[in-house]
Parts: structure tokens; sequence; C-alpha cells
DNA sequence: ACATCAAAACGTATGACGTACATAGTTTTA
DNA sequence: TAAAACTATGTACGTCATACGTTTTGATGT
């Protein structure tokens, strides 16, 4: 009844695992297979065939070990895709401080955005509780920097950054899919074919809305949403950032001038 | 060779499963059991006890069939994981039209957030291509309509819509998952004991604007970034929702006055 | 140099999973 | 009534995470 079966969730373990604080008691067979030589076995797979592809079993036979070797170092799968994702995850870009925070914020959403199109299985990893591995973290960190010098205060500038942070993650998850699809066998149902598909079943008296941006963007109407400044950004995500930081800075200049 | 393994992703047959247009040939018995009452059984043991309990043994089990019979009406779990998703999604909320469109996409996002802190489990659904449910097109079509008024052209709406979506799914996956972690056991390591352990990992010299920002929140200095204008929304979303609605607004000003 | 012994590595085993396949059963049409 | 078309079931296979018991290893205390 105590043990709910329930993932332990020891947020101990998850901490000194990502932090790789290993205690290394005194007798015994110095540990030739570590923590990241594990992880990077498992990077190497994911990018290889997906998430999907990774089990222990292939990460251990990537190494030559067996299957439970692994289990001396991790102390379950979960905990291991934890490191991997921090560790895919990799250092966050260095931005430029000239100033100007919304270039700075644009070069960090690119660069996450990228992030995700280099490893899609990134965002299929189950995230089990707020980031806090090494890298997570920095990502964080810079992501920060620009928001407190553009003039946001403590709370404000956490709420934001969770605010760019989900949107390119959302983002990218909604959008970033059908990709992998079309690439997989020679079936070519590709966004044309889906958009055909699609243009059947919207009845324009059920989705009005939807039928009339559509038929919108069929004819030549499309009043192209990209532009911002200039500066390079996903499509996807120009519009929207560039709206919110319209709104950030307008936040701002109005805290200012309210004293 | 050709077959690349990859998962189907038979757009054909997502879309005849959605939409329910079996063909219904001719002979032999009618089918007691439907895609309607597999889904449904299936939300019910998500809701139950999660999506890593939806086996397709426990969802037969559910309905007093054998394991096997479900794949007569369905081709696999990924494809009936794509039905879940839409039903369990529902209708979308009704919005208010009395042309306050700030309102009404608050309630749309108030909604969806509703909709997945009762649902979590549906966060966890890999997305295999863009929603093409019924459900999934009305709660789009919904949101597309206050945008719509508000001003937005086709290609902005689509662009903020998405945005949004982006925005609530996101946001959810990154804050919510740490809900389910406490209630799992008796353990405690609620919120206050990972600030805790946090603290001590977050090395100001690496982490500047985070420490900064961290410890702004422990002393009194919380300068609320809620607010808005007055109507609920929950804190996580609240900031950024209203700063990219403010940025909205902007635009579509911006628009009328240049022309 | 040698004995000690915790830790590393390995092999085997278990139970759950998705689903291919062959079979048996049932109802509608010809 | 016979055949066709479809549903339901049972068995079987391969893969998965991982518990457990055994063997191997090599740094430490003598």
């Amino acid at each position: 009844m105590a043990t709910h079966d329930s993932k332990g969730h020891d947020l101990q373990r998850s901490l000194t695992l990502l932090w790789a604080g290993r205690s290394r008691g005194r007798r015994g067979p110095r540990p030739k297979l570590t923590v990241a030589q594990i992880a990077d076995a498992a990077v190497r797979v994911a990018d290889a065939d997906g998430l999907e592809a990774l089990s222990m079993q292939r990460i251990a036979a990537e190494l030559g070990y067996s299957t439970m070797s692994l289990y001396n170092h991790i102390p379950s799968k979960d905990l291991l895709l934890e490191v991997v994702a921090d560790v895919a995850a990799g250092p966050p870009p260095e931005l430029d401080g000239t100033g100007d925070f919304r270039h700075a914020v644009r070069q960090w959403v690119g660069a996450l955005w990228a992030g995700f199109q280099t490893r899609p299985w990134l965002l299929r990893v189950p995230l089990d509780h707020a980031p806090i591995g090494p890298n997570q973290l920095a990502w964080l960190d810079r992501l920060l920097r620009p928001l407190l010098t553009a003039g946001l205060v403590g709370g404000e500038a956490r709420a934001a950054a969770l605010h760019l942070t989900a949107v390119v993650r959302g983002t990218a998850q909604i959008t970033m899919d059908m990709a992998g699809a079309q690439a997989a066998d020679g079936s070519p149902h590709n966004e044309a074919e889906l958009a055909h598909a699609l243009a059947e079943l919207i009845d324009p008296d059920a989705y009005p809305a939807l039928a009339a941006v559509h038929a919108a963007e069929t004819t030549g109407d499309r009043s192209a949403p990209e532009r911002g400044d200039g500066r390079a950004l996903p499509v996807e995500l120009s519009f929207g950032v560039d709206r919110f930081l319209d709104g950030v800075e307008a936040w701002v200049a109005a805290k200012a001038r309210g004293g």
C-alpha cells in the first residue's frame, strides 16, 4: 500500500546522477564504464534510430557490455533518460550581449529550435520534473540574462522564460512531427496530400473560421506573417515570438513611465 | 530496404478511423464492438491509471473481450492512440462572442489548460502529425474565431493560434509533471524540497541570472507577474499570454493606422 | 606479498508488452 | 441452403525493463 508502484521520482538520485557527484567507494575495481559513457552511447543510438530504438540492450551492445552491467551505474532507464536529455541538450549558445535584447532572445529561440531539429527525439523524452540538469539550467540562465537587462524583474523574467521555452517546445512538437513521417518510406503523403485530404473534411458550417483561414491560404491572399525586424527565425515561430516581444517591450516601457 | 521498418503513418487510415467513416461491408455479423467503445474504454483506463497502464490487454479486459479482438477494429495501437487523444480532448468550450477578443482567448487558454489538468496523460500521447481529428479541429476553429475578429488575417491568425496552443502545451508539460510526482507515495519532495536542493546547485558564477531570479523570489521581492486585467488564468500562463495579446493588439492597431 | 571484500560484470529468468497468424464461429446475401 | 464476408479467440514470437545469483576484479589494510 505504501509502495504505490509509482516510479521512484527520487529527486536525490536524479540530482546526484545528473551532476555526476559519484561517491566512489574505496574498495573494488575502478569502474571502466561511466555514466557519461553510457549517456553518450545512448545519444548516439537515439540520433541514429530514434528514441524508440533506445533500449538498454542496444546501449549495452553499443558499448560492448552486457545489458545488466549498465545497472551498476544507473538505477533505472527513466533516470538514465534524464541524464541523456541533459547531455543531448548540450551547452546553450553564446548570445550577443550588445544591449539588443530582442536579438539575443531571437538567437536563443533559434538555437533551441535548431536543437530540436537536430534531435527530434528530445521532444519525446518524457519529462518528470522541472529541468534540473546542468545544461538545462545553463540554457535557462542564458535566456534570463537578456530578459533581465530588458527591464523585467525576477518573477516576470521567470514567467517570460517559461513562455518562450514552452512556445519553442510546443511549436516544435506540433509542427515538426510531420517531417519525420514523409522521410520514412516512399509514401508521398507530403504536406500537399494532407492539405488536400483535410480540405474535404473541413465543413465550413462546422468550422467556419478554420475554413476561412484555409481558403485564404489556398488562394494568393497569403499575407505573410513573417518579418519582425529581419533577423532569421523559423517561420513557425517568428510571428508569435515577435508579438510577444512587442508586448514585453511595451510592458517595460509602461512600467518605466508609471514610476 | 524499401520498408525502412518505420511506423505506417498511414494518413488515410488515420482519417477514416478518426472520422468514423466505416465502410461497413455487407456480409457477416454486425460488429458489437465499435471503435468508439474501444476508445472510451481506453480513456477510462488512462484516466484511472495513466498512459503507461494503457495496454491493449487492459483495454480488452475493460471491455470483456480478448486482446486480439480489438485488432478487428483498429489496425494498431498507435492509430488507436490518435483516436483516443481526439476523443479525450472532447469538444471545445463555447466562448463569449461579445467582441472582447482578449477575454475569449483567455477563456480558450484556460479551458485547454484545465483539460490538461484533468487528463495529464494527454501530454504524453506522442503526436505523429498535425491535428486532424474532429475535436482537435473544433478546438482550433474556436480559437481562430476571436483572433480573426480581432483583426488578424489568415496567416497571422494561424500563426497566433499555433503560438497559443504551443504555449499551453509546453507550459503544461514543463510545469505540471511535478504535481504527479508528489502524489505518488508519501515521499515529501514537494516544491520546497526541490527549491532547497536546487539552491545549493545554482552557482552564481555559472548561472548569474538564474541565481539573481532565484534570490529575488526567495526574499520578499516577489513583484507578482500576475494581473493582466483581472480575469482568471493560471499563474503560469497569465503573464506570457497577456504580453502576447498586448503585442497582437498593438500589431492590429498598427496595421489599421498604416492603411 | 598477500589476503580481504566491496563493487563490477555477467547470465539467466520473469512477466508484460504489441501483434502476426491460424482457427473457429456467426450472420447476411446469393 | 451454401458460400461469402466478417468477427472473435488462442497460441506463439520477439522485445522490453529489470530482479537476482554468481563470478571476477583490483584497491586496500596487513
